[in-house]
DNA sequence: CCTATAATTCGAGATTATTAGAAATATCGA
DNA sequence: TCGATATTTCTAATAATCTCGAATTATAGG
């Protein structure tokens, strides 16, 4: 995971129906849930939902696939879980969570994290 | 944290600009960044980087202190910690993630969550 | 008190996201 | 093939977020 990829996945998870969509996700297990059920869940028009789901799949946190006239989602659970590795590395060091002994390549750009003070 | 809580801290970090200044403060550790000198090494104007820091901040992400003419923003580690725990007690359920062992009392409202099929 | 420095707040414009109905696509069963 | 069901794509309106210059607030040192 690098950072494009983990604001992809913040950002789909960072609206209150696409969170609760991959947590019904979650809950659910690979079994899955059809997209007008989730729809159906969250009464939100299918359309709408829809445009979540999409998001959900481009950040690659759900799956889809088809199951005669329904498209069944279900959690991408590598995903979350590079996520969170990625949280953990990149953005705890040293401070929190128990233990550090990855050393997590950083993407932080040198330019960026090396840069000097212009008037020291 | 709860979900809205949880979708503050996701929409904090869900940008690059954000997530970039966050990073630099956990790698600067508890003696912080001072707002400017992050603004400079964003390279974007000091009201923007001010509007970026107030996103981090009201989530808890990051906490500012008054240093002489300064404000020294650093990391809150506790944040992030809970927002880690989050995510795998509410969004790893069986799935991801080596351990399982806490329940995670979810905030799904049961009327979504036992919400019962109208046709089945 | 005055000036310089460091940040924030304000305000308006630009960009990006979200919503949801209507139209289009795909599948199934008769 | 036809009609019903399930979903996505298209479209446009609405809403939210981001940007950044100008004005404002706070601190320090003559």
């Amino acid at each position: 995971m690098n950072s494009d990829h983990a604001i992809d996945c913040l950002s789909a998870l960072a609206k209150d129906h696409r969170l609760a969509a991959y947590r019904l996700l979650v809950a659910a297990g690979d079994g899955g849930i059809a997209a007008g059920r989730l729809a159906e869940l969250l009464d939100i028009p299918a359309s709408s939902m829809s445009f979540h789901l999409t998001q959900l799949a481009q950040a690659k946190l759900v799956e889809a696939r088809r199951e005669s006239r329904s498209i069944i989602y279900s959690a991408n659970y590598a995903t979350m879980t590079a996520l969170v590795a990625y949280l953990t590395e990149n953005c705890c060091k040293g401070g929190c969570c128990e233990e550090n002994d990855a050393p997590a390549k950083s993407d932080l750009p040198s330019a960026i994290a090396n840069k000097e003070r212009t008037a020291p």
